[in-house]
DNA sequence: GTCTATATCGGGATAGAC
DNA sequence: GTCTATCCCGATATAGAC
């Protein structure tokens, strides 16, 4: 999106983002028009469009920053948690807190999720840059968290932890209760669950329940390895 | 919407609403112009508005006549059906089946579920009467199907069913896979588990897991019982 | 009450001049 | 790179035919 050219470019394409994020906050998505932002940021509605081929591409632009910018949150929020509840949990938290000033923007992108093949999708090939880091994050969270994960669910969890994730955050975006406490005591007490869960799945008793698992991790993931369809 | 006035009135209303659906099949909810469906249905664009104050509410209108015509088919679909799994899985097909012609349509209806406030919202008041025969159904299920439920689980579980059923219907809509393929495997399988899972929440071992999943349960449901929030 | 026809408006998006 | 003018669409409004 933003035209690395020139340094003028570059703070044209910025000063647009701005205005539109902004208006975003004020009066949501679809209340902010297109007009209203390329006058806020001074400049005509052709040159927003010039800079942001849509609307969307605004969503997406700002997708993209914010897990740039988030990536050393993450990785210093990590760096005091111990464990595979805590980890999740963290991670998670430095998400929602990072993107609670712009929740109407987050909603604009979620409300594609049904369509995989809109470019605003969580699961869109456009996002998939964005995914790609997330999945490590988790990763790491799994291999740090200090107990054994069974060798046949190893290579799934990450996505699956992804998932949990995108739950949490599709709660938190509707949630309205004040400070969206409803979704940070949800978090807490679901990371903690998972974590017992993923624990407990290593267990010799657990094999039949495992093997049920993954068959549906299966089924979800579809004949291609390489995307999460769903 | 349809005002049941005159047979005519009726005719008109429904014309228009098959003109809609075949034009969202073909090119989806965005491609499909108010004047196209006019125009299809043989009436001036002001008609369209006059039977449907918005391009929205001919999907409510669908999703509202859906409802009601499959009642029967589920009724018809639950008799032959035999415990939890088989109940679940029966009524969850039926409507992949009913809704399987049109599921551009139910994209449309989904992609707003991120926004409780939009009245195409599944979460919406607007769609609360379909909402509460879906719980009916699940009621029914549970109650018919043989086995204790947990007296402190029970008044939960049909929510549980429901947001279930959602989740199934979410990956379907999104399934490319001939004929849904994937989507029907996943159901079956999930089906069963779901099943399991349920029969196993009344064991005494399962005291504490029940706890954290009641709790759970609760934060999601949020302070007020009567609605399901996300 | 059930429409037609038409004018109008606001908003996303594009073309082409500069 | 930026602006102006324009197009299309969803939605509203209105006047009037039947």
């Amino acid at each position: 999106m933003a035209r690395k050219a020139t340094p003028k470019a570059e703070a044209s394409a910025q000063k647009i983002l701005d205005a539109a994020l902004e208006l975003f906050r004020e009066r949501g998505f679809d209340g902010a028009t297109m007009r209203d932002i390329a006058r806020k940021a001074g400049v005509a509605t052709g040159a927003a469009y010039y800079y942001y081929p849509s609307k969307d591409a605004l969503v997406l632009a700002f997708y993209q920053h914010a897990s740039a910018e988030m990536q050393p949150r993450i990785e210093a929020a990590l760096a005091g948690a111990r464990g595979l509840e805590a980890g999740l949990r963290e991670l998670i938290r430095v998400k929602l807190d990072y993107f609670a000033p712009n929740r109407p923007v987050l909603r604009a992108l979620l409300r594609n999720g049904a369509d995989p093949k809109h470019p605003l999708s969580p699961f869109s090939p456009e996002t998939g840059a964005i995914r790609a880091f997330d999945l490590e994050w988790f990763r790491r969270i799994l291999s740090d968290c200090g107990f054994g994960i069974p060798r046949d669910l190893a290579p799934h969890l990450p996505d699956v932890l992804w998932l949990f994730q995108m739950g949490v955050i599709y709660f938190w975006v509707t949630d309205d209760s004040p400070g969206q406490a409803r979704s940070y005591r949800l978090l807490d007490r679901a990371a903690k669950a998972v974590a017992v869960l993923v624990r407990l799945s290593a267990l010799p008793l657990m094999r039949p329940v495992r093997k049920v698992a993954l068959e549906l991790i299966a089924i979800v993931k579809g004949p291609d390895d390489t995307a999460v369809p769903a």
